[in-house]
DNA sequence: TTGTAGGCGTTATCAT
DNA sequence: ATGATAACGCCTACAA
């Protein structure tokens, strides 16, 4: 088959239609090899200063870029990572995720995103095409996939690591922070607080292990005070603000009501606080409401929100250096737990009476 | 060179180390040619049912994906389309965002997205980064870019759309709204309740056509309502809750202090209002508000934000469906303008006294 | 309907 | 220090 490639190529005069230049066409109009275009731009210090000037000026003024795919097929290394997280919606993870990408940055390293709104096919259908994207290694949220998952990653020997959670003794490397401590925390000043009739508003939990942590801290917290967990009223809904308004109404329309709603982020608990005031309930005079994230919005909203910091830029950093360490070949399956911190805003108060 | 494909290639034993199958492992497998194999993915109804069946039954078994790289190298088509926004941290992109990679998907497209923070220089580098990871056509935020940024995916013939902003008779596709339009009627009702003293916060308008167009309408309305442009006292900065309440500081330091701010987006207004909590104001008591945007956080903030309700979803779904066509070989060169509206709420009242 | 083989743009090995 | 050239994994025109 002759391709336009082969013979003399015809050049297209200038301002004209151009596809995108290619390492022969920097070769040809250099008056080199390929191989030694190709080592000026990925082992600049192999080649003379001379030559490498003129050839880079030649990169320059035709404007080229390596192709992507053929470089990966070629060097079978993409320097790409990827990351697949639940939703880009929560402002949680577009914030870790910027600093995980900036991060690699530093490494070199390029990030690839994908998300699987929370549900276990998609995130598995996601690896796959991340993998065939030639991504070199993953970040992947929270604990909860199918041993077949893991399996699958160890079959191919993906280096991965897993953020936004983290168990002493989990398998894998894990960046992330505890969810069930800070939650167990909070129940306890909750209940400190005088508060008996407590409701929980979360994610899903059969999909989502931070939110079955979460949920158990403050069981256990319950339990310690002497509530028995059947007293408390779970709701599970997905988050997002209307969400947790809704849930919130459902709360609110008990009797008797409850006196306190600790909810599973941030975002929940924000809907919540708006539904309390559309009801004309007082926060925390009538209800108290606490979140979780420490997301900009708990500061916003009024009143503001108790709740749990987490330093999600923090954990994007270490993920990252974390991955850029896993493919220099360092071998450590060592993860890292970050500190979270109760921050006491106005939402939460005593019990009423 | 010799390698390992060539010869007789050692399959691994059985749950051992396994790299990613080949389109050659699976016609091997399913005693096939790779182009049978290849055909039973890109054109099932040009091989026999029975192969196919068989050839299918082994992709599934092997967990075989076509390698991204390949594909797009051999095929020239990637199906991939790239997206520019200048940030992920604002609530806005993401949400259009996702409508059009839903949209997307519905044509068989995939999404890669990146993020150019607001910096042209970096947004140029992005195209080629894109470019050579091979999307198909780009989507781009706004018309602010240099000419040569133009005559570049001009030459190249890179199909591309801009969002975000519409205007007739631009010579690009784009698919947005009006940005000046609905501020200039919004500063006509700021007018008409009497406010005399006006501020706006703004993004830098240089680098960004949309600031410059809300801005535009709002001073347009000031001419019209006998108000100077010198008279309004305009703060630029970066779209962050964070600053909306620094500018906000400022403003309300002034002496006399204005009675109405304007903001250029919900983000700022958010920070506004809130640092006019913190500064003991009433809002509108003592100076109104107004934002852009209409987030999720427009209706939630106290008091609620009167803004201008932009389509986003909407957007995304129509850029998406216009660039699909384009790659159809659509040749209209015919862009959309959505339909924006004020959401009268709370933060917006008549001048005091 | 299916197989053969060349080429997509790089990298990397081996000569020179 | 530089140049030839064989892969990399896939698609597709052409042949059978």
């Amino acid at each position: 088959m002759q391709t336009r490639r082969n013979g003399v190529r015809k050049r297209p005069s200038h301002e004209e239609r151009a596809p995108s230049p290619t390492l022969e066409d920097v070769a040809r109009a250099a008056g080199v090899s390929t191989a030694t275009v190709s080592r000026c731009l990925n082992a600049p210090e192999r080649v003379v200063a001379k030559t490498r000037e003129r050839v880079l000026s030649v990169v320059q003024e035709l404007g080229y870029a390596p192709n992507f795919g053929a470089r990966a097929l070629a060097a079978r290394r993409t320097n790409t990572i990827g990351a697949i997280i639940p939703t880009m919606e929560n402002a949680i993870f577009a914030r870790g995720l910027q600093a995980f990408q900036e991060e690699l940055a530093e490494h070199g390293l390029t990030l690839l995103v994908a998300s699987s709104s929370y549900r276990p096919e998609l995130e598995e259908q996601q690896i796959r095409t991340l993998l065939a994207r030639g991504a070199d290694a993953l970040l992947l949220i929270g604990f909860e996939r199918s041993q077949a998952v893991y399996d699958f990653l160890e079959r191919r020997s993906v280096p991965f690591i897993i953020a936004w959670a983290h168990r002493e003794g989990a398998g894998q490397i894990a960046i992330g922070f505890d969810n069930r401590k800070p939650m167990r925390e909070l129940g306890d000043r909750v209940f400190g607080l005088g508060h008996r009739r407590l409701a929980i508003i979360t994610a899903p939990r059969t999909v989502n292990d931070r939110a079955r942590d979460r949920v158990s801290g403050i069981l256990e917290a319950a339990r310690t005070h002497g509530v028995q967990e059947r007293e408390v009223r779970i709701i599970e809904t997905e988050y997002s603000v209307e969400n947790g308004a809704k849930a919130m109404g459902q709360l609110m329309a008990m009797t008797p009501r409850p006196t306190a709603v600790m909810c599973g982020n941030d975002v929940l608990a924000v809907g919540a606080i708006g539904m309390a005031r559309t009801l004309g309930l007082a926060i925390p005079g009538d209800v108290s409401v606490t979140g979780f994230d420490d997301i900009e919005l708990a500061r916003i909203v009024m009143p503001s929100l108790t709740t749990v910091h987490v330093p999600h830029r923090e954990m994007g950093r270490q993920a990252a250096r974390r991955i850029a360490g896993l493919l220099a070949g360092e071998r450590s399956r060592q993860g890292m737990e970050l500190a979270t911190a109760i921050v006491e805003r106005e939402s939460l108060g005593p019990a009423p009476e």
